[in-house]
DNA sequence: CTGAAAGCGCTAACAC
DNA sequence: GTGTTAGCGCTTTCAG
């Protein structure tokens, strides 16, 4: 079969087209676009001019497929406007550029149907390994996984295995913390925020919202001793909405001096909600966030939060699946700590009771900026 | 050659493998896995049932390659962590996926040498059109799609020819009505709050942001009757950082009464500098955020801001594209309006003298706030 | 309705 | 060094 050139008139150049024109076999062309050193220096030079000429852009799909394999990590998360999800692709990425490989990212809007689909696209995209760092969890998706040995790695899944990888994030360590300089301070009433990011499935399968939620419950019930009463208030959504609903319905509720949101967006919203109603933060009430995102410098007062460092996450779970990639590493479990980030948003409790407060709080207007209260 | 079957052992299972499994041939596993109709019940089942055991997962570079076509819209932005970009791609896609589209996502951080390599990709992926949603801008990456032909739509860039389109945002309008809105509560001195992304390039390719600027400017050469005076400050970065610096340099070289940022998280830095040093806003200074993100609604003081409507923007352009794409429709300029959303963050301007209230400011308890400079 | 087979554009042995 | 060529896995006429 004579070698085939084509150039029916349309569409982009081909390999052939550039080799026709730099008098040369495809196989040459090949070796100079992938930057192989075992080409003469006069032969480069007109490949690369031809190349030039013609701008070409070798087809992405032939080259995988040829190859049969490729340089890339699939990523997968819940929300890619979601700060905190959307610092970790950053994280990974930078990473991942640094070891050669490009990141297929997918979003799933929490949904586990979605989940298992980004999974299949994975597959689908040969990617080499896949790094699932969403909230929601899917039996099915690890079945995937495990039936095609694929290298993974999941963020708060307890399942690690021969393919199977996962981050613990040291969840408990920093609601501990997070209580206990609440306590530190005087607190002894003091609220959870938490947050389902959708309406059903009771969020049985949003996993690092149960470990957040159980965390908290340990640590009230360490310092029961010193008198802590826990309260707890839950709203569908994973933002400054339901943020914003939580608390205006533990206020409605409870009386406590102290909250802490399950997430910072969530704790944008409760804080708004707190300030339109008069109170001030953290004079009248303490609030702590979790996840220390960029936002908590810039709020006012500004964010005492739980951080959970995104580029050594990123670094480790790059490093990670690339063992298990290059070098058929088994899974392991890897920790990463936390630590409380401390800044205004937090003092010690009002001497009056809450009560008092409450009730003859929402003074000023809310016409224009509703704070000034009290 | 007989018909290739392979399974050398390894490797996830191909189109043989199903068709070995369900006694048919390729073609006809290809026409049920693609949902096509012109294949008989029984036969279909049974092709179901060879990809379920199998697991089966078409290779996607295979398929594309073949097809030779891509129901693939290439999209470049910015910055994924920034939320205007975020929103706007989330709402980009969201179309997308109504008109059976996939899309390819692509961040270029600001850099124009990442924007043109992105369109690289692009063009590698042989997406079917793409849309370059970018504050900086690249001639070279105009003539590479044109070179190719490839339907493209640009945000605020001039040139719209066969092949390309853009989006005209109403920067002008949403400028305007935020200086007159200022102007009408009484303001004279207003400043305006600019960044650059990046140090380099003094900006010049930042289209965008050289309309706001330049829409801002004109806006005050309109009040200029009134007596309205304006002042500039820049500083470099996207986010609130730049956004905070900038607003302590404006303090301590201007005297003003309002500030227009022209950003949302240049607003969010601002105010925070502002509320740090003990000013009220909007008391002593009104401010003015660009964008309408979600942020606004949730700060203290809720942000006033001009809209950019980006789930009609996402609309318009993934419709124009495909039209481009499926019609060959030629480019075209398409308008979008902006509107003030009027919140808190804008009032009267003090009767006082700015200098007076400065120097006097911080009253309140700023406790454990390292702050009350000055 | 189903099967056979010719590519899609590129890579990687293997020869020269 | 460079060229030849057999696939990579799938789609799509075209026969039957």
């Amino acid at each position: 079969m004579a070698p085939r050139s084509r150039r029916r008139g349309a569409g982009p150049p081909n390999i052939y087209d550039v080799a026709k024109l730099a008098k040369v076999s495809t196989a040459t062309v090949s070796a100079v676009v992938n930057g192989q050193d075992k080409v003469e220096a006069g032969t480069r030079r007109r490949v690369q001019a031809a190349v030039k000429k013609l701008h070409y852009e070798p087809n992405l799909y032939a080259s995988n497929l040829a190859r049969g394999r490729t340089k890339l990590l699939g990523l997968i998360v819940s929300d890619v406007v979601n700060p905190f999800f959307s610092e970790i692709a950053q994280c990974i990425r930078q990473e991942a550029q640094t070891r050669n490989y490009e990141i297929a990212l997918s979003s799933t809007q929490f949904s586990r149907a979605d989940l298992v689909a980004s999974v299949r696209r994975m597959i689908g995209l040969r990617v080499a390994g896949v790094a699932i760092m969403t909230t929601e969890r899917s039996e099915q998706a690890v079945h995937l996984l495990r039936h095609y040995r694929l290298p993974a790695i999941f963020e708060d899944v307890g399942t690690v295995s021969h393919t199977i990888s996962n981050v613990r994030i040291d969840y408990e360590g920093g609601i501990f913390r997070a209580v206990k300089y609440l306590v530190d301070l005087g607190h002894r009433r003091i609220l959870f925020v938490r947050s389902y990011p959708t309406v059903s499935s009771e969020g049985t399968h949003f996993l690092s919202i149960r470990l957040r939620t159980q965390a908290f419950e340990r640590a009230v019930l360490h310092f029961k001793p010193e008198g802590v009463q826990a309260f707890k208030v839950t709203c569908p959504g994973p933002g400054p909405k339901a943020g914003f609903q939580a608390m205006g319905e533990a206020l409605s509720r409870y009386e406590f001096t102290a909250a802490i949101a399950i997430a910072d967006p969530v704790a944008l919203g409760a804080l708004r909600y707190l300030q339109q109603r008069g109170y001030s933060v953290p004079r009248d009430i303490s609030l702590v966030g979790f996840d220390n995102s960029y936002l908590c410098d810039y709020l006012t007062p500004s964010l005492t939060s739980v951080n959970i460092p995104r580029d050594k996450l990123g670094r480790m779970v790059v490093e990670q699946l690339v063992r298990q990639v290059e070098e058929q590493a088994p899974g392991a479990a890897l920790p990463l700590e936390t630590e409380l980030i401390v800044r205004e948003s937090a003092t010690r409790p009002p001497s009056k009771r809450l009560n008092r407060i409450r009730t003859s709080g929402a003074v000023s207007g809310k016409r224009k900026a509703g704070d000034r209260s009290k």
